[in-house]
DNA sequence: GTGCTTCATGTAGACAGTCTACATGTAGGC
DNA sequence: GCCTACATGTAGACTGTCTACATGAAGCAC
C-alpha cells in the first residue's frame, strides 16, 4: 500500500476504529490491520501524532489507564467526532465516485 | 474535495485521463473536470508539475505543437505509463476495498 | 487600440501530514 | 539475563500538493 495514499483519510479511519468503542493506540493499529484483512499496516509515528491531532481538535477524547501494569492512553469518540465521522463516510463517498469514474476504462453508463 | 485526499492518486487519475489520447494539460485539467463530474478541480500549480514529473520518470511523453496560434505541449501515454496505469487500476480496488472495509459500520459479511 | 476573458504553460515558496528511526519502559516466557 | 510482545512518544526528513504569481497570444466588445 503506498503509503502517499492514506493522506487525507487516517482521520476518517481512526476515528471509524474508535466509534464501536473506545480503544487505546496500540490497539487501534491492530484493528486497522485486522478490519483491512491485513492491507493496512500504519507506523506508531502515525498513528500516535494523528490521535493527539484529532483530540487537540476536540474530535477525541483521551484518559489514562492502566491494565497489568501496563499505561495506556484509551480514547473515545466526541460528540464533534461522531459528526466528523459522518461527514468523512460522505466524502469517502464522493472521492470514491469521483476517481473512480475518471479512473474506468470504459465511458460512464449510457 | 480535500485535496489531501488527492494524495498519491494523481498519477493514476492523469495517466488515466490520457489513455484515451494524447492531449495537452489545459485539456487534461478539464477532462478530470468533466469526466468527474465536476468533482475534482485540481488547480494548475498541482498538474502541471505532476505531468513533468511524470515524463521524467518515462511514463509520459510529450511534443510540441501549435494550434491556432497557441502552443501547447501534447503528452502521450508510454509504454512503462501503459503497465504503470494498469498497476495504478489495481492498486486502487485494493485501496477502496481495505479503506471500506475499515470505514463499512456494520461487521463484514458472516 | 484599450481592456477583458479565455486559452495555455510554468515557477517559487509555503504547507501539512506521513514516514523512518530512535528512545523509553513494563510484563512474561525461557 | 535475554528476548519478544505490549505500549507510548518525539525529531527530523521527505514529498507532493497548494497558493500565488508571472507570462503571453487569440478573440471579442466598445
Amino acid at each position: 500500500m503506498n503509503p502517499d495514499a492514506l493522506r487525507g483519510h487516517m482521520d476518517a479511519l481512526l476515528l471509524s476504529v474508535v466509534e464501536a468503542g473506545p480503544l487505546h493506540g496500540y490497539a487501534i493499529i491492530e484493528a486497522l490491520q485486522e478490519r483491512s484483512g491485513g492491507a493496512l499496516s500504519v507506523p506508531t509515528g502515525t498513528v500516535y501524532p494523528a490521535l493527539r491531532r484529532l483530540e487537540r481538535v476536540g474530535h477525541l477524547s483521551s484518559e489514562w489507564a492502566t491494565v497489568g501494569g501496563r499505561k495506556r492512553r484509551t480514547y473515545r469518540l466526541t460528540d464533534s467526532g461522531r459528526r466528523q465521522l459522518e461527514g468523512e463516510r460522505s466524502a469517502w463517498r464522493e472521492f470514491t465516485s469521483a476517481i473512480g469514474s475518471v479512473l474506468s476504462p470504459g465511458p460512464e453508463a449510457p
